[in-house]
DNA sequence: CTGATTAGTCAGCAA
DNA sequence: TTGCTGACTAATCAG
């Protein structure tokens, strides 16, 4: 939407407004060879009236692009066919510079918008690796303790049983606990 | 690199061969309004000497783009200053042609490298939430374990001790473990 | 016809 | 001088 909004130097080239305009000083500081006699951007621009029906309207680029079909047939009357012709061709020449230009804006646009999803994607991958690994730790802490717990459940349970062997690990548990919010659990759940 | 290297039609278009043989059949199907009389991609094309010293050389686009400036010279020999601007001039228009369309595919490659990296990002992302996934699952299963194994560690711990009224739950677990890994790196944790 | 897109041309910058 | 890129034109295509 919107687009070709960019204020342009307006000239008037010949009196009859029909040759381009010079695409001239386009966008910005860009200038073209040849030199000109600057007018310069008169947004709402003058018109000349001819003096009988030959030439009939000096029209600026602005306003030609801006112009609708019917308004631009106003402004028709009384030219040559060549001149008509002519004009409708400058008018088609101002709309495709104005097209050119979105085509590009976009262009640079959607890279702009890649870059950002990548960024973005980028970051997603970050949070998630973090997650990762940090869970990764958690899991190997509880899986440790875990272990141990199971260990020293075993030995309880096993309390009369062989007391000989037990090799690496020992766990002394001090249980401090009132008898509140204690889900009473069954007993024992699947060891190991 | 490279780049530049498309294959194309080669006029002949004024004896001198200075004037822009008309961008003519460009790239591929591309097809200009002027008819012409076509003389088809002759890649190593001919040469016609000029009778005395007036005009030299006809060289093909591709022969002048391709031609380093020492070889441009022996071409410029017996040339009008005039020519030789020209001669020059068409070469900078053809080099020009060539940069554009290399631009051209710079700026397409850069895109598609960006679109490559951004759906690789996603696929890592997807790979990452899954194992994400996965693991918070066998956290929460193993954490399960852990509670079930605890309350029975306790019950049967706790038999001679107080029922009495203390408030919280507290456990200690002092870990002992001796020899390799050492998983539990803090030997006591405070659960619940 | 309108709007978008492509290849070619040119200006101007940079190396 | 060479290579690159922005802006513009003309051609062409889709709607």
């Amino acid at each position: 939407m919107c687009a070709h909004s960019q204020m342009r130097f307006v000239f008037l080239s010949s009196i009859c407004g029909c040759s381009l305009s010079e695409p001239s000083v386009r966008f910005w500081p860009v200038v073209r060879k040849q030199g000109m006699t600057t007018h310069f951007k008169t947004s709402k621009a003058l018109k000349v009236k001819k003096e009988v029906g030959e030439n009939a309207t000096v029209v600026s680029d602005d306003e030609l692009v801006a112009m609708s079909v019917r308004e631009l047939n106003l402004h028709l009357r009384g030219l040559t066919k060549d001149d008509v012709a002519k004009l409708k061709q400058r008018r088609r020449t101002l709309k495709n510079r104005g097209y050119a230009a979105s085509c590009r804006i976009k262009r640079l646009t959607q890279k702009e918008e890649l870059e950002k999803q990548k960024t973005e994607l980028q970051r997603e991958v970050d949070k998630l690796a973090r997650e990762n690994a940090s869970m990764k730790l958690e899991l190997d802490a509880l899986r440790a303790k875990y272990e141990a717990l199971q260990c020293f459940a075993r030995s309880v349970t096993r309390g009369p049983l062989s007391p000989g062997k037990v090799a690496a690990t020992s766990v002394i548990t001090i249980v401090k606990s009132s008898s509140r919010g204690s889900p009473s659990p069954s007993p024992f759940s699947t060891l190991s």
